[in-house]
DNA sequence: TCTCGATGTAATCAACTGATTACTACATAT
DNA sequence: ATATGTAGTAATCAGTTGATTACATCGAGA
């Protein structure tokens, strides 16, 4: 992803991939750490570029929030999509679990929607946290059909799942506590998780 | 709190008005957005103090996050101590759940332990939010006595707790997915948590 | 009362970082 | 071919912030 030697690409294109280099940044640094000189190097750009194309920093970091709520979105309502009406709240809500489990792959997203909530007494950026988790929920509960206990249940498990990740707990596999949690949270997933959270490559952090 | 006009204190006094000052301030802008100069006008010292006693802001976040942690293992074992062994695990639950809603008192230490939550990739920050989380988690499965599944759900309840007032959902109660979903969290302690997370009156912002 | 250690601050520094400016290079259409 | 708009950067600036230093003030014990 890094140290790309792409010429030229069209507006949009660059935008993209400055908007998943923020994600894997922001993710891990969060909105205050994550510096624009990182999220530049990240997408293989200038930090003046990255300033100027989104005006500013909080844009770039709204942009790259919202892009990552989308994507929930996206994928539950692809899941929900496949629904034929017959099944049960356990099936709907392993199938979205699942559907949620797989943006893990797409480095950054859900580490980001943490840093963002985790922001919400921020005075702009806490509406912003509000709107993207409520939206979330918006769609297991009527869009999904979760009764407000399912739904519940089903975020619940969620945030789990991502602080867990967030916390890189997957790196003390060799834990009994963390694999034991791990496997019960994760279930037949565990194994491909944690060599998926395990290839993902520091982010550059030398100076500028 | 803050704008207290308390002579010389002992420097162990110092040290907890310090602590609670920073868990306030760490826990609404996280490690890299929580400055000591703001930690210092909370707990109205200098800015030069709190680096000093602490000797950097990362040995403060550190301390800060263990007292929290601290507090959290404390309010558990408490709650356990009362347990006479007739307890289902249902009843158990239940009361480590009112233990840690409670916790929401001590303003700031649940968030502040989000925030290290989040910055598990970090590489000397990292290491401390495992061992904070897994320390948690080994309380209530040894000390407790839950199984894995039940301290699982626990902890997934207990996520979506901290996540929801990170992002003070509270605000949104007009809302009525957000306070269907807070019912459903909260129970019977909805209204309390309301008022409560209301009542915590922002950190003082202005200039240096 | 007079030290002397501990509490505490004002002033200042150096590094970092978001933002701005002026500039270059490339592509496409006429 | 040349003009023009878009992609992109180097250099630099100004504000912020963690850290340091030198100094001030309080209180307890000899």
């Amino acid at each position: 992803m890094s140290a790309e030697e792409t010429s030229r690409l069209s507006a949009p294109e660059r935008r993209e991939q400055i908007l998943a280099a923020a994600a894997i940044v922001f993710g891990e640094r969060g909105y205050a750490g994550g510096t624009t000189d990182a999220i530049a190097r990240q997408a293989g750009v200038s930090q003046a570029y990255v300033v100027r194309m989104f005006g500013s920093k909080e844009k770039l970091f709204r942009a790259s929030a919202l892009r990552a709520a989308d994507k929930v979105g996206h994928a539950f309502r692809d899941t929900i999509a496949t629904f034929n009406g017959d099944e049960d709240a356990e099936q709907k809500t392993l199938a979205l679990a699942a559907a949620y489990t797989s943006l893990v792959a797409d480095r950054g997203i859900l580490l980001t929607l943490l840093h963002l909530f985790a922001l919400g007494h921020d005075d702009t950026l806490g509406p912003l946290a509000r709107e993207c988790f409520l939206d979330t929920y918006r769609i297991a509960r009527d869009e999904a059909g979760l009764t407000p206990e399912e739904a519940n249940a089903f975020f619940a498990r969620g945030m789990l799942t991502t602080v867990m990740l967030a916390m890189r707990l997957p790196d003390d596999a060799a834990n009994p506590y963390a694999s034991e949690l791990m496997s019960c949270t994760f279930g037949e997933l565990t194994t491909d998780l944690i060599t998926l959270s395990q290839g993902q490559v520091p982010i550059d952090t030398s100076g500028r």
